[in-house]
DNA sequence: CTATAATTCCGAACAGTGTTCGGTTTTGGA
DNA sequence: TCCAAAACCGAACACTGTTCGGAATTATAG
């Protein structure tokens, strides 16, 4: 298992500068931005050779989704691990809305197709401790051992990390769909759903 | 303010032809079915025609967009007002979940893009009784006035609404996208988010 | 009833898209 | 050195949304 030969470094060298600019258009550009041939032309390329390298666009766009659900994710292991479980958990919800409000065209390409995202559902949600869905799961589960979070009948941690989840995911999704331009205090609005939200799983 | 021509009342027929049309090809092919070529084959009508009654794709997708806002509010006046406080807000979030399963390409439609959606948002969110959030908000406001949800300072009604948009929304946007086809008993673990999210509601 | 104007509708075309194919050049290993 | 594999591109195909010119239809005014 030792290195490649020079050609296929140079593969896959041109292969992620491929990816790069790709993700560069969809941050500029948006999503619509993005074509084989505005693509082609960043790199000096040919639409034709791009596909040396890639199968599809769809190929493309689902190597982007996955660098940003690793973005996604090292925004989440951002936040402090020192804090109180509370604390970390809202830091968690707080740094998954951050992502989604600073990269708003990457985030609704990764969210909106009814495939894309790395999900691997065998049974269960993904749980390895690198994917934003496990850093949650964590951080919640900090917040029973702490004592802090009452676990009930029908109600433990995969419920608990769902619960979080799909509200973070709403206000994320929300603040970059729906409610674009609304000149409200979401942060605020977003500090109190967060609040309500432990608040039940304090409850005894 | 009476009726009008035969010919106004043609166009607006067919203009409401286009419309139909349009929303069935979404159902059924999805969004990316739906061509201006398609459409118009469909209404027997040449793709140029549909140029008289709209100025663009986007118009047409806009009004199947508002469309949609509508069916979804109706999907929530559906819910039993007779029933307590509780258990009307959970048949509220319920039915918005509801109509995103049912008809997960319409919603996505309706909420994948930065614009879309009839956001009039001058400085508050729509309140009227017709729309959606408006019917959520007074699902809540029954619960205030019932004594069952507890009001505190910073976490008033519009922050609950907000709180409660954002959860339903989250739990309906993920099951059509992320976590389609995931093999999970997701209607109770809603449930269960359902019931935490009115712990806090509920807590002193 | 007859001109005239407005609306309706379509065929054809334009610029753009993703993708494929054939052929040429470049490269690596035997 | 020879050969095969890889890399790359020009051209084309089928598709997209949209525009334009003209023809057919319909309503209105004289």
């Amino acid at each position: 298992m030792k290195k490649q030969s020079p050609r296929t470094r140079r593969h896959i060298r041109t292969r992620q500068a491929i990816l790069d600019a790709a993700l560069s258009i969809v941050h500029e550009d948006g999503p619509d931005g993005l074509s084989m041939r505005t693509l082609a032309d960043r790199i000096d390329y040919s639409p034709a050779g791009l596909y040396e390298y890639f199968g599809s666009k769809e190929e493309i766009i689902a190597e982007v989704c996955d660098e940003g659900h690793r973005r996604l994710a090292a925004y989440m292991l951002e936040v402090e691990s020192s804090l109180s479980s509370t604390d970390y958990l809202y830091g968690i919800g707080l740094a998954y809305i951050r992502f989604a409000l600073e990269n708003p065209d990457h985030f609704l390409l990764m969210f909106s197709s009814p495939q894309m995202a790395g999900d691997a559902p065998e049974d269960a949600l993904p749980q390895d401790s690198e994917s934003s869905y496990g850093i949650l799961l964590h951080g919640i589960e900090r917040g029973i051992d702490a004592g802090a979070f009452h676990v009930r009948p029908g109600f433990g941690l995969s419920e608990m990390g769902y619960a979080a989840w799909t509200l973070v995911h709403g206000m994320a999704m929300l603040r970059v769909t729906a409610l674009r331009d609304v000149p409200l205090d979401l942060d605020a609005a977003d500090h109190q759903a967060l609040l309500n939200f432990m608040r039940g799983l304090q409850a005894a």
